[in-house]
DNA sequence: TTGAAACATGTGCTTAGGCGAATATAGGCG
DNA sequence: CGCCTATATTCGCCTAAGCACATGTTTCAA
């Protein structure tokens, strides 16, 4: 059963070798993440943030969802199952991984810091 | 349970985002194989192949043997759990890939060519 | 010891891609 | 419309790493 082609394989590996992207996806396992929250999770300037962001677009693995004036990312698995046991794996990988948790850890401080309901989505970004 | 650091699987992730690496892991996958047969498998110059293979090996995912004028490698599991598991998804992944499985018919074509029986062991390497 | 075979490594060149700083765009609001 | 905020993109610079070609190095055998 011929599935993906080595190219493509090539091309996720290239994507998870680095270690920016690699924190991004930590947080993305969680659910859908705003840039302002990766952003403030990582402290990362915003302009890396969103670099590697397009990165990860492009390679298939993220997906954006604009919502005002913020855009939300979320994980997108590949349709290729052998790309998606990888990337389950790396996930995994990642998971296990203290500064990750670290990471994630922080990430969910600042989305409950405000708490406060706004309209009807339970997102609150970027309220410092 | 804290195992790999994300270096690390940076570093695993960057071994694996090059085709002629995950060519030649496709065929180290099928067990321990000579240089001279990886570079006849898949066709690329000698030097290539043994930049990639020097490569792999200080990534620890494959190990060499020198057996008289031949040198032999084959796969090493990474001792982290976590990457190990990548690994093998990554390997799963290269061996439904058409042109992977392409190269292992050649390289079994190559290794089977002279079959005269050497010595004790039962390689046979680089016969034209 | 000399030569040949099998690998390994150095050199020069080229490209992908990382970063910081600056700038551009898009949406919401007064 | 004009401004602010959130996000995206551009620019200049720099390093990692790929390739082809040439040259070392190691091992064995005559």
């Amino acid at each position: 059963m011929k599935t993906s082609e080595l190219p493509a394989l090539e091309q996720l590996f290239r994507a998870l070798s680095d270690d920016t992207r690699l924190r991004i996806l930590g947080l993305l396992a969680s659910g859908e993440v705003c840039v302002c929250n990766i952003h403030g999770a990582l402290d990362l300037p915003q302009p890396t943030v969103s670099r590697h962001l397009a990165y990860l677009r492009k390679s298939g693995l993220a997906a954006a969802r604009r919502d005002g004036l913020w855009m939300h990312y979320s994980l997108q698995m590949p349709s290729d199952p052998g790309a998606a046991k990888v990337l389950r794996a790396a996930l995994e990988a990642i998971g296990s991984v203290s500064s990750a948790d670290a990471d994630r850890k922080k990430l969910s401080g600042l989305v409950s810091i405000p708490l406060k309901v706004l309209s009807a989505a339970a997102n609150n970004c970027c309220k410092p």
